[in-house]
DNA sequence: TATTGTTATACTCTATAACTATA
DNA sequence: TATAGTTATAGAGTATAACAATA
């Protein structure tokens, strides 16, 4: 049975490199943290999803649905569906902007800044896989982290 | 207009705890390395959840449609027709085990194999924002994380 | 003509509940 | 009765393409 691997068919991976390996280890924490972040939305009857984008909201300067769609990294269609769920609820308003009416600037009602606030009080615990390292791992982890998100400006 | 927040409504949150400041950092990374990921994937014609599926197989000993749920993080159902679709395309098959006839257990077929084979290279090369760093840092995060997966066993 | 946002459509991932075939 | 897996159904997120309003 010819198999185009590099070793061995079911014997275990070639060690990986640095790089790869902190990858795999980032996915697997993001998946098992996953359901501890569904269930931080859930006690407010959001979605992941809908929790992030009530983040990125800021009324000084009134987000239009495009940039929504870049900070949440999905297409604009989807923001639609996205702010429809979030507006029917009233924590979000449409709003025509003056200078060019074809975009819609989004504003929090009073409703959903109260929400956004229990939120972002709720977010100032981590995920106990987090939580739990000292806080010299932690503030590590933030360099490293911020290093990595800089590389790609 | 009250706004039930702890601080005044659109100023800069309050200076987040390491934890939750790396957290949030983690979170922002994993959504910047997602159009990555797909296109990883999607250039073996293969979503990222099907991909990482075809990773948790392992001939030597044949996993249980309910282990891939738990390697996976998701309902059984779900599974059912994940591996639909890698057994439409012919890289899996499931197999009834010979000691408990309603346990199926799954396979891969030489071309499964020579496909997971060609997806285990392939990410070798981590995405760029974890590659551009240097060994020194991906080796730090390598403990930091372990660590972090560590603290939930 | 080009752009912003919406609508229509479709596919993947997800879960719950009811079902089957075994145990 | 209980368990492994499937099927039916439904909802959320995702994208593409066609469209209306506006620039």
């Amino acid at each position: 049975m010819f198999v185009e691997t590099t070793q061995p068919a079911g014997a275990p991976s070639v060690p990986a490199s640095p790089g790869a390996r902190a990858w795999q280890l980032m996915y697997d924490l993001f998946k098992a943290n996953k359901p501890y972040m569904e269930s931080v939305a859930g006690a407010f009857d959001l979605t992941v999803q809908q929790m992030y984008a009530l983040k990125q909201m800021d009324n000084e300067r009134p987000l239009a649905m495009s940039e929504l769609a870049t900070l949440l990294g999905c297409d604009a269609s989807n923001v639609t569906s996205i702010v429809d769920k979030l507006e029917t609820r009233g924590f979000v308003a449409r709003r025509s902007d003056d200078r060019d009416r074809r975009v819609k600037a989004l504003v929090m009602t009073p409703e959903g800044l109260a929400l956004r606030g229990r939120v972002d009080e709720r977010m100032r615990t981590p995920p106990p896989t987090i939580g739990n390292l000292d806080v010299g791992d932690q503030q590590a982890l933030c360099r490293i982290l911020e290093r990595a998100l800089g590389s790609t400006e």
